[in-house]
DNA sequence: TTGCTTCCATATCTTTTTCGTATAGGATGG
DNA sequence: CCATCCTATACGAAAAAGATATGGAAGCAA
């Protein structure tokens, strides 16, 4: 069976035009080059020199292979070096999926990533956490990032640091303070994030304000965000979101405001297929992700 | 080092899905193919494979992997087959100078090769015996169709069989008989081959003449015959060349004739370089050659 | 859950391949 | 004609690859 080895030797000699250069250019022996050299010849079953007194001269069929030598060795180191940087993250593409409140974290962790690694592509999906947990198990995005709770069986779980939570108003709703408490939103209709599967945010919610001694009048319940925040700039009622979520939806007609009597935190996480092999793109990019989480945190406290 | 063996396997794995069905479908036992597997593995640096409990899942660099070396073990089949293929003279190059004399040979030789062999293709010089043996020796050509006698000490000769040498005329001399005597030549003034370097047929028709008691009036003297033949045609004076040089050329405005009371030959040779390995298609070529030659050679003992 | 099956990984031994040393043979050039 | 340079062959040593035996994890069925 032809060898890559042999490949290297052949060529080698052709370049050197003689074995003994050759031989001390692969750090080798004569003798083996002579012998590998001739195995090839007979395995090809073509002569690929003709033997001069002085000089190794390549037949007609030994310049052709030369050609697809030189050719398919380049080849190889391409394909290997290819693959060393898709696995050191340098190239390739990340397909991740994530819920729309939690595309704040996202941007901010691609453009910090990007500058890292710009020969990485992106491969975005959106959808609720059960959509995107199902996306993670057909293996169609390597990273998930979604609301907590979640069922966390199949899935490597990665907590990035809560957030507060902060009410959202039409901006032309008049409120006394600069901040909220919980009891504001008794008297107002409730617009709120509902998971189309499962219990989610909107559950834990709906218990602050029993918490807090009243039945939510809840006018809306949707699993997206960009459409809740939507919703409310027209004047149609409040809501209660994480913080990061009108960080990057900032709608004109919208305001947000602390909700001061409330310690409810909106958890995040990224989540990963556990018996999958992660491509060192991912890994650091969930690096990247959680130092962005860490730092939205910090910031939210220093607005405290 | 990475080798072709490994690509192989890999690719296998990759297409069976599982080391067990790679190893039957190879030949080999499983612990090797197991080994075979790490050991790329650990020289690209990278997992290819995600093991799951069912299947082996190549991961992202795995897939890239796949494909660069299916791709890579093609090409390496494809570069093996071309080699064999130049070598069995069923395609490549080949390269033949000729002196003009012996064009008639050459064309009917490359006429019935091509219908053999139609992939491959030829590079043809021209010139006299002496730049010929010079091509040849600079490796310019692979054959060399020469006149006798040359200097055989750096090649091997491979002679074609003698042709007659036939007088040509002008068509509108009139001559007593259908045939000449070599007398007849000596009120002619006569136009004559002559090689740039060194001795060769010129020599032998002068010594020809002179046998038959008359010094010859060599009006002109020139090495290349479609040159001569045309001097010819234009009433200039007669020629003496070998039968298949007219057989070729033969142009309007001249008249063939038999010599009857001269058996001289002239005598024609493929050349080689010795120390050069000659393709397949060389001496596919060559036999060809001799064939034409002698089926020539035939006809003219016919006519005679 | 238990037991069975399937498949991958590891360990050890055997066989094959490859390499290095020593040496012979052929061509070239002074 | 000898010295030199290069290639080819012979043979022992080292390295690599393969086979067999075995262990362990995961799925599947009872």
């Amino acid at each position: 069976m032809i060898d890559v080895k042999q490949l290297k030797y052949f060529v080698t000699i052709a370049e050197e035009g003689q074995i003994t250069k050759a031989a001390q250019k692969l750090h080798i022996a004569q003798p083996p080059l002579s012998q590998q050299l001739k195995q090839l010849e007979e395995e090809l079953g073509v002569p690929l020199f003709d033997r001069k007194a002085k000089k190794m001269e390549l037949t007609a069929p030994g310049k052709a292979f030369y050609e697809k030598a030189k050719r398919l060795l380049a080849q190889l180191d391409d394909a290997v070096a290819e693959v060393k940087e898709i696995e050191e993250g340098t190239a390739g593409t990340l397909s991740i999926g994530c819920v729309k409140s939690c595309f704040y974290y996202l941007a901010q962790a691609i453009r910090h990533f990007h500058e890292q690694a710009p020969n990485v592509t992106f491969h975005l999906r959106e959808g609720d956490t059960f959509s995107i947990c199902q996306l993670l198990y057909e293996r169609r995005i390597d990273i998930g990032i979604v609301r907590l709770p979640i069922d966390s069986a199949d899935y490597d779980v990665i907590r990035l640091p809560g957030e507060r939570y902060v009410g959202v108003l039409p901006a032309q709703w008049k409120t006394g303070q600069p901040s909220l408490c919980m009891r504001d939103f008794a008297d107002w209709p409730l617009l709120l994030l509902h998971r189309v599967h499962g219990a989610g945010q909107y559950e834990r919610v709906i218990e602050e304000c029993r918490r807090h001694g009243f039945e939510p009048n809840v006018l809306c319940e949707c699993p997206d965000a960009t459409i809740l925040l939507s919703l409310v700039a027209q004047g149609l009622g409040a809501t209660i979101v994480p913080q990061s979520t009108v960080a990057l939806f900032r709608l004109p007609g919208i305001k947000v405001l602390e909700i001061i009597d409330s310690s409810m935190t909106a958890e995040a996480a990224a989540i990963l297929d556990r018996q999958r092999y992660l491509p060192k793109s991912a890994r650091t990019f969930l690096d990247v992700l959680q130092t962005v989480a860490a730092r939205a945190a910090g910031e939210q406290h220093e607005e405290r």
